[in-house]
DNA sequence: ATAGGTTTTAGTATAAAAAACAATAAGGGT
DNA sequence: ACCCTTATTGTTTTTTATACTAAAACCTAT
């Protein structure tokens, strides 16, 4: 009795004819999927997120992070692109996930879960623009984000925290810096990132012991004092250390 | 005329008597949710994961991780802990999101997004058993782990390395050695895990130097040498440098 | 055109940390 | 009692990080 029992919940599970989550496994098919983009920008030697004012219900008016739901047959990096790329106009953005957030009550319209994405971009070099879910869209200072609807609060907090710890063990910069930078500029995002100040001469011995940096052999122009060489990122050497990791600070 | 049809729209996502993924978000709501767990243990001076051989379709018959669906109304760590808490009987261990695999076709049953996650044991302690959806569960040597089911490779992949990171900026052994051990015991776990050869005085000086061990005043007893003195981990100071971070190698 | 202000850059001296190595200690085994 | 093995402490050497000094290079104002 007990091992016909068996037998037929085996038959059951190996008749693959019809897929397995129609025949009993329909309710584990319900959840919704979502990404939530962390857009890091600096200026003015301050950290900035990128928010939106929400355009939609729920929370509609309300600050949150740009995000969106992930279609049925897209893949979950490519809809995170595709929430950057309808945002800042930019394809192939540097992105790097953070956390998943799988709260049962995280969301007020159903089972969403999301993944945090953390990007890193030069704010001079690109205007977002609000797109269809949201009204309007703002370069905000770390210091100053309001509240945030859903859990947006604690993926943002995730973020800052992945992005400083990383700041520690692998370079930074190339995606929020201009093409060509000095070293003081290099310096000074550092310090906004890690809230500390470094002296001027080290600072420049460690990270060109590093080797990441391509000297261009040009100068600034125009500065009230002795003008800076230039620098631009060896890539090659870069993501290599962003593999490998280092030791800053 | 388009005006009216744009107010239509807006009142629909403001009417939220009915949630407004009924309205036409219902196509957004099939995603499948899984966690998959990489538990790695350490005996005999290697690192062992635990694998299971599936019971049931798809995969039947192969190696895999212990991996579950979540329900629809679990929290996603909650389900994490469940699956192994089946498989070995701990409940609360310690577990660590890695990241979330979403590639439209990684399963053959729909379209199924899993997060991975880490954990490590001593095995000595725990004797796992097959639940319901194994046939069989064992510790594998890292070395000679087969190929596994759907995206199962990538995903101990990047559990290791992610393991192999932690290892250079936080205090581990806590869950992967008994309760009291020798500064050997711990060097050995490194050398293990880093597939690196440390000096041993300088080791110890490193290891203590962080303070996160705590001298038993006890020694090794019946060894054909000089026994050892034996130690256990801080627990609140460990905890501190989990967060805090330090620098190893 | 020259002196002063400002920041960059090279360099050097000092301190701290890491690595290499040597020597001694403490068990068991024979 | 002596040998073998590993633990532990200590010392020396090397490397790396930090603090500080001074010269260089540009602009501006006189």
């Amino acid at each position: 009795m007990e091992e016909e029992e068996k037998n037929e919940a085996n038959e059951q599970r190996e008749n693959f004819a019809v897929p397995y989550y129609e025949i009993s496994y329909d309710k584990f098919f319900q959840f919704g999927l979502s990404v939530d983009c962390v857009v890091f920008g600096y200026h003015d030697k301050r950290l900035k997120v990128l928010l939106i004012k929400r355009g939609a219900a729920p929370f509609k008016g309300e600050w949150a992070l740009p995000g969106d739901l992930v279609y049925p047959n897209e893949n979950i990096d490519v809809a995170a692109n595709r929430t950057l790329r309808d945002l800042t106009g930019i394809d192939n953005l540097y992105m790097e996930q953070t956390k998943v957030y799988g709260q049962v009550d995280r969301h007020p319209a159903g089972r969403v879960i999301t993944t945090g994405y953390y990007s890193l971009i030069d704010i001079a070099k690109h205007d977002p623009h609000a797109s269809a879910w949201a009204e309007g869209v703002y370069w905000i200072d770390l210091a100053e984000v309001p509240e945030l609807a859903f859990d947006h609060d604690s993926i943002l907090q995730d973020a800052v925290e992945i992005l400083r710890q990383n700041v520690r063990h692998k370079p930074v910069g190339f995606n929020l810096l201009p093409e060509k930078f000095a070293l003081a500029d290099l310096q000074e995002l550092y310090e906004a990132l890690l809230d500390e100040a470094y002296d001027k001469a080290n600072f420049r011995k460690r990270i060109l012991a590093q080797n990441f940096l391509v000297d261009l052999k040009e100068m600034q122009k125009n500065v009230p004092h002795r003008p800076a060489r230039l620098f631009s990122f060896d890539i090659v050497r870069y993501n290599q250390l962003k593999e490998k990791g280092f030791s800053f600070s």
